[in-house]
DNA sequence: ATCGGTATTGCACCTGGTCGCAATTATACT
DNA sequence: AGTATAATTGCGACCAGGTGCAATACCGAT
């Protein structure tokens, strides 16, 4: 429930469709289209319209509650885990997301820095390629 | 030229349309947005509708003559070049691209594979981030 | 409890991109 | 050159997502 909380320290206003969101984000899944999260406020609250979800969602991310990500065409949010940061992995074939470690990146990062001294935004990638099964499967 | 080639090799007819198109990809830069594409091709042939370019486009790139990636929420087409694969860095601040060898990744996409049995698919990833003068700018 | 100001909402409209469909046209064959 | 036919086009409708604006509602001060 930290998002509440982010939200009224940056004097925010707590209003009863933000806090559907923000449910939205905590209860289901940790890999949540736009859609699945308007599909959940609006069965609950069914004038919320569309637009402010983005608009919540958006903030959300701007204070580092949430991360979004392109899959394909759509955005995904996680729902962002203060514990440790991870990547994610997205198969593209059944849409199964792995949660890899962030230490598989700080290499390239660093040599990118280095060798082109440009500094790439890996917080805001997911990979996306074919899971183990699916790799198999098209065999 | 080579597109041409590949799309009569498909048996793919080969209309005025379809030759602008490819034009455009050879003229202009090699880092394009649909949007300029399509500015480009209706200069010469007004009636051409987006729809016949975002096709085209398609096609293009299911034979291996482009690469499409996402930068941001737009769609960028990057000419295949047939000599070496390379990726591209875009900075989010000032649109600056960089290619850079593939041979950064193949670590990554290795460790990867080993790990976690993913296969991430570089070829249609573009990373975005902060090239050197627009890091230091923000400063 | 109510009041005022600012943040937020819902709306209507816009944009980039996709799709189904009927009309058109590039090509292969005669 | 003329024709058959399958691929391609242009169109209009549609989709996800975003924006400007007037109306509304949260929340701190009274």
């Amino acid at each position: 429930m930290s998002c509440i909380k982010t939200l009224k320290e940056k004097g925010l206003k707590l209003t009863p469709q933000r806090r559907l969101i923000v449910d939205a984000i905590h209860d289901i899944d940790t890999n949540l289209t736009a859609e699945e999260i308007i599909t959940h406020v609006q069965a609950r609250m069914p004038e919320v319209h569309k637009s402010t979800i983005y608009r919540t969602l958006e903030l959300l991310e701007k204070y580092g509650c949430v991360f979004k990500s392109e899959v394909g065409e759509r955005s995904v949010y996680h729902h962002v885990d203060e514990r440790h940061h991870h990547h994610h992995l997205v198969c593209s074939s059944c849409g199964k997301t792995i949660e890899c470690d962030e230490d598989f990146f700080t290499n390239l990062e660093k040599s990118l820095a280095e060798k082109y001294g440009f500094n790439v935004d890996f917080k805001h990638i997911v990979m996306s390629g074919l899971c183990e099964k699916c790799k198999n499967k098209n065999k």
